[in-house]
Formats: C-alpha cells, structure tokens, sequence
DNA sequence: GATACCGGTATCCTTTTGTATAGCGCTTAA
DNA sequence: TTAAGCGCTATACAAAAGGATACCGGTATC
C-alpha cells in the first residue's frame, strides 16, 4: 500500500524539502515554466516563442532554452532552409511536469479570484 | 462536462501562463515553500525554523515569514512569556498549496532517480 | 559579571536575473 | 537598393535575491 497522506516526521520534512528544491531548482526563475506551456501548443520558432512571452528579451530566452535543454526538456532543431529555420519542441520527459504546471494553473486561478473577492470585501468596508 | 484535458488554443495558453505567473510569484524564491513544508509538521518557532531549514539567514527568513504573513499562508503569534516567544504556524489557506507541493516533491524523487542512472550509464561509457 | 539564547534588525557585499540597445550574417520582398 | 525578418550574440547596466557578519535589548544561567 502507498501512503497517500504525507508523513510529518522531522526526517520525512527534511526528505520532502529536499525532493522539492530539487524540482525549484530545474524549474527555477520566471520563465522556465512559461516557455515549457507556451510549447505545450506546438513546437515554436524563437521569434514566435518571444512573441507568445509578452516580450522577455532574446538574452533571458537564449538563456533559458538553453537550460531547458539541459533538463532535456526542450530539443532544439535546425532546419537547412536558407536561412535556417529553428525549432524548439517539448520532449517526452517534459511532460512528467504536467501535474505540477496544472496543480498551479488551477491554483493560480483560485487565488485570483480569492484575490479578487477580497479586494471586494475592503470597498465595502470604506 | 469539465475539461480535465488542457486545452492548447492561443488564449488558453496565454491564460495559463498568466494563472502560473500568479503562482509563481506569490511562491517565488528558494524559501517558501521550504519554510511551508517544514511548518507543516507543526508550529515552530523563529529560532527552530531557522535551524530546520539547514540555515536560511535570520535576514531572508524573517523577509519571507513576513510575505508569507501577508499572502495569509503563515501566522505569527507573540505569547507573552518573558521573554517572549514567537510562534508561526500554517493557516487553513496554506493547504490549498498541498497539491502543488505533493506534485513538486514526487517529481523531485523522480528527478532525481533519473538523474542518478543517467549518470551510472555515462560512467559504464568510460 | 560573563556568557548564551531568543527574535529579530542593520549593513555590506556578491550573485542572479532581467532590461535596453545594438549589431551580425543571411535572405526575401518592395 | 533599401527595408525588414530571422536567430541569435555582445555589451552595459539596473534591480532583486541571497549571503555574511555584526549587533541589539531582554532574560536566564553559570
């Protein structure tokens, strides 16, 4: 049988802070994330992707493609077009990160409703 | 009927980035959700966190209790002992991070399962 | 009286992250 | 011929995050 509830001994913290800073690592910063469900509608061009990101800089997504192919979540593939044509598409071990991405797209909507009907609240309160 | 499969339109992906923005700024940094799991065995006092958390500085750890505070996902209680002690706990709203949490600790243990055959299978290459 | 614990704050510094801007070699379209 | 798009890289800079160290007022302990 598997334990469903998490356990709370000191050792078995320790052992989940640990597991999770592993995931904060790889996924670290404010785009890794973003880029990954950007892909998840298709492979994108470099160009696209940037478009599709509300404008981060070349620099910073250079960057983190880079590092998402590292973590072999992302390939990279050029085409021998004239000039050549890039590709970046998710890869198959990408997609162990969906529950994490839809746990918090899900909790991403709720808190900003939450948000929303607190702020609520406060005008009545004036 | 409730989509359970996500939807990968142009505007549903830009609406997922924008709810996984929502969350990743709320969790940002390499603390909180450290600092929520290792309160999850418990109320703990400031000194006692400090320690549990393989010695985060009083600086950072004080900044995040604070924004923790005020995302109502921690609260700080003063009794009124002399001299006086502090204690932070978990609010109910911290729960609805639960998920989040579990998926990111599981795909950490896997990751790094991965990780450790990877490189037994580089050392067999040598 | 000296030392040590508690719950922090203050100061300074380094690293990381991000922005702004420019440019390069290549190609197609006007 | 000029302008514009592509896939970046280079340079310089600013802001944010994090770490190191010291310290403070209060109390208890030796």
């Amino acid at each position: 049988m598997i334990l469903k509830q998490p356990v709370h001994t000191p050792e078995a913290c320790t052992q989940s802070i640990g597991a999770v800073r592993d995931t904060l690592y790889v996924l670290s910063g404010k785009w890794k994330l973003p880029i990954i469900i950007a892909l998840s509608a298709g492979p994108s061009r470099f160009k696209d992707l940037q478009r599709s990101l509300n404008d981060i800089t070349p620099k910073i997504l250079s960057k983190e493609l880079k590092e998402l192919e590292l973590n072999e979540f992302v390939t990279r593939t050029v085409y021998a077009t004239s000039p050549v044509t890039v590709e970046y598409a998710l890869t198959r071990y990408s997609q162990t990160l969906n529950k994490i991405i839809e746990g918090m797209r899900e909790w991403g909507v709720q808190h900003r409703k939450r948000m929303m009907s607190n702020s609520r609240k406060e005008k009545k309160l004036l």
